[in-house]
DNA sequence: GTACCGAGTGAGAACGAGTCTCAGTATCAC
DNA sequence: GTGATACTGAGACTCGTTCTCACTCGGTAC
């Protein structure tokens, strides 16, 4: 859209792509949505939901998943480039893009897969959550390559909803 | 669980189990539900839920997020490794570990993270879609890094649901 | 044998994220 | 001005997942 497509741009579209510009803490869709509404508060939830899909579609923002039944991120940052996710806050970080071109060439030949791209996160913790000495797994960002625990609760929920 | 903890090893979570080490194809949470049942038909979804995430924490499975907000995907095989997933269709394959040691610690360094694992995965269009000449998006997995394209109709939305 | 306790279960309600529908509005081409 | 079309907002809806709660089951002490 706006100055790459034919598409429209609207108040609606520019207000949510400049939050996202102005955004360096990767928002959800629903942290978008609320940050639009300061400037826009008619704004539909519908229509932000549509216009990041726009921006994803159209290569202006990136969308990132960090697992965990965690909602999508967006990141206006089209640079390719990689992520750290903090298993105790759920910050995410920006990276230099480290995989090595040679390394998709391979994965191609040997898969046989026509490879388009790819999402490389690192998991663990920030230096913010170090220094507080926290380990406690956030909600919705739960460590999925483990070691095996004896004794868990057989859930190991953090409990999304307070009811 | 089972033979590595001193947590019960009941039939529900027998199922669960088997279900998932006879599965080479990243079922869903639903999907290793609908063939639990077939088993062990009294099984409830809560049960399902709450045994893939005690088989997850305590390492004898792993939680695939493939983005997009497509359903989590557990996988049996808990030996590092990628994945490379298909756009057209869903599939989820197997690679091995192609993430060269040094470069985790490189990223550590970089970054300050205490680096505790990483998840990547490979998008691309499988050898069989590559043979359909299929290009069409899968409900729920969306490109996430596609080129910028004109004309776009605003959501590129597979329709998720029938109604 | 039985009473107690805690882990585990099943059913279903509830929640959050995201999508769909639809009527109304804005914008563009003519 | 008119018609076509893109876009919007509201809210209902679906889906995946988690929570609550009453119940069952197995181990253990007596």
């Amino acid at each position: 859209m706006t100055d790459q497509t034919d598409l429209r741009l609207t108040p609606q579209r520019m207000a949510v792509l400049e939050v996202l510009r102005a955004a360096h803490d990767h928002p959800t869709a629903a942290e978008v949505y609320e940050r639009v509404r300061r400037t826009s508060p008619r704004i539909g939830s519908a229509t932000v939901y549509r216009t990041l899909a726009l921006l994803v579609s159209t290569g202006q923002a990136l969308e990132l998943s960090l697992g965990g039944g965690a909602a999508a991120r967006y990141d206006a940052n089209t640079c390719r480039h990689d992520h750290a996710v903090c298993e105790s806050c759920g910050r995410a970080v920006d990276l230099d893009h480290p995989v090595p071109d040679g390394m998709m060439t391979e994965i191609a030949r040997r898969s046989g897969f026509a490879i388009t791209g790819y999402d490389l996160q690192f998991r663990g913790i920030c230096p913010d959550c170090q220094a507080q000495g926290a380990a406690r797994p956030r909600s919705g960002v739960r460590p999925a390559h483990s070691d095996p625990l004896a004794g868990n609760t057989p859930a190991g929920n953090t409990h999304r909803k307070g009811a």
